[in-house]
DNA sequence: CACTATTGTGTAATCGGTTACATGTAATTT
DNA sequence: AAATTACATGTAACCGATTACACAATAGTG
């Protein structure tokens, strides 16, 4: 491997001046820019990014901390992150924490150690004495899809609240009588906005009763199960908010499984807007702007890195209702 | 941030005997160990990953590609892969390469630069001239679910050939007739495996003919477009072999459209064994040992990046039949 | 007891870059 | 013509570790 010593030899200059060239700031003369540019094709020579970072710049790379990327919310978080991170040189390492406070704070001693510029967390065990160890490292930490409050992060959110409003109306729009609703873990923000949305749309047509609700863990399984447990209850129900998508999907195989149509008999409607085309009867969602998100938070990492001026503000993304089978009104 | 320079003044020894310290290697008297390591809890010392890097070691770091992590088939490598590394102290970074050979170059371009130990490639564009370049730089490369031919690089596959052969004689077994196959894209090393194994085991049943294949592109919506023509074609058809499970449930999807119902009338088997329980009705399939050959990429780049002695060989992995509701016989 | 192994430690070079500072020349100002 | 300012380059310190080598003390051996 060449290295910038060699490049400034063969090219008759000095290292400061090849450097100077590499990084486009101070003075370098056309002569010396022309020999440099033939000896480092001539060599293939590429800087060594460690050696680049261990001079004090910074490493390009940001680290994305999900509970498990076999949830399918969460590929499209990585996928929006890594786009948006390539785009601009950086590199991405991925962190499965597997909602284990233990192993996210192991991890996060190993990304201090390899100098990360800046981490994305879209964890929900995320623990506010981990994100102050980063920032006492000063790494810039945004978090997706959560908030810790009383502390001093950026945090993007979708509005699940208005989300939770617009999946249940939509549900009475389409002439469902008795909506119960499956809400997501209650330790997360995200989710208890969803059900709080879900309870304001639906109290104001007086048909609202806490037995409507039954709590569950984001899981098809979990979905698959409350819907079940929810048909014991209100055999007479006709419409299903659930606070995600996987949930939505074991709630239509539960009531396949009994023999209900969806949605003839029954509709469904989720929360996330991830892609299950293979789902038959394709579910109505509220889509978050998963990538929109997803950008906006490398976007305000690099800021951060950058110690860009900029109003360190949080963000509240705007839902969008997606109208698919499992809600469609019946031509009766 | 405290630095080994800190750390050894406090402790009044030498830099390096901490390093030798930190290492475990070369001797440490009794005292100064106990000495340092009172200091670095006193001083709450990491060492820095990247001047350790820098200074010849490792940067315990390796790269996965995979073409698409929106691709539910990938998410499941990522998993296994990051799991064996986080074991063993490695992190990954992810790169999606979208098939693009110009991004997979760029992509290769970066990595070397980032001085990744190794590399795992679940791409199926990858091209020879990439994975020399990287062996050029000493980056081992392990091949996932594809075989670069005449190459000599260590590729895991699973038994496509034998797992094609079986979903077919399951198909058959389970009273079948008259089975099309919808197969992947033809590059695909793995992909035209599956296919031969279905001729092989459909033609021994004097039943094959070549318009019983489609030729598809492992998407959902390429396995229902298959589908449909694949029924209009043979309208008695009353089995379906897909090359993937995504296919599969595509094709699912079609048959339901045209109101036949799955199992009962048309049976269909997917491959690779990916989590879809929101599927009606689950899918059959012939399940690839993900996790355990992410588990194993993981394990032969670590030995190739020690430079471990061993057979450098690559490996066949068995498949395994996974019965669910899509190829249940129906009791008549 | 002299001689070799073993144990323990420190100095300084090295990895491959960045950058503050010194120095020198050419072009502008005053 | 003298004083600035802009341009161009090189020297050497530094980032934070690892490690070859030299040296000293102690233990073991014949």
């Amino acid at each position: 491997m060449a290295t910038i010593k060699d490049v400034s030899k063969l090219a008759g200059v000095s290292v400061a001046t090849v450097s100077r060239f590499l990084n486009k700031n101070g003075y370098v003369s056309k002569e010396a820019a022309q020999a440099i540019t033939e000896v480092i094709e001539k060599l293939n020579y590429r800087p060594n990014n460690i050696a680049r970072s261990l001079a004090g710049k910074k490493t390009a790379t940001v680290a994305l901390m999900v509970p498990d990327i076999l949830n399918p919310f969460f590929p499209e978080i990585a996928r929006a992150v890594e786009d948006a991170a390539h785009e601009i040189g950086y590199t991405v390492m991925l962190c499965n924490t597997d909602n284990d406070a233990d192993k996210e704070a192991k991890y996060i001693e190993t990304l201090i150690q390899k100098q990360i510029d800046g981490l994305i967390i879209s964890s929900y065990t995320i623990k506010p004495e981990q994100v102050a160890k980063l920032q006492k490292h000063s790494i810039p930490v945004v978090l997706m899809d959560n908030a810790l409050p009383g502390q001093d992060i950026i945090s993007l959110l979708s509005d699940n609240r208005e989300g939770g409003i617009a999946a249940t109306k939509h549900l009475i729009a389409q002439g469902c009588k008795k909506i119960v609703h499956i809400c997501g873990p209650m330790h997360i923000t995200s989710s208890r906005e969803r059900t709080l949305g879900y309870e304001d749309a639906y109290k104001k047509t007086g048909q609202f009763m806490p037995s409507l609700i039954t709590y569950s863990d984001f899981t098809v399984k979990g979905g698959y199960d409350s819907m079940k447990g929810l048909l014991e209850a209100h055999p007479d129900l006709d419409g299903v908010f659930a606070s995600n998508d996987l949930m939505a999907a074991g709630a239509v195989k539960a009531l396949i499984e009994r023999g209900i149509t969806v949605p003839d008999d029954v509709k469904v409607i989720g929360f996330d807007g991830i892609h299950m085309e293979m789902m038959i009867p394709e579910l109505s969602t509220i889509a978050q702007p998963i990538y929109e998100i997803g950008k906006t938070a490398m976007e305000y990492v690099v800021a951060l890195i950058n110690q860009e001026p900029m109003e360190k503000k949080s963000r509240l993304f705007d839902v969008e209702l997606i109208e698919k089978q499992s809600t469609k009104k019946v031509s009766s």
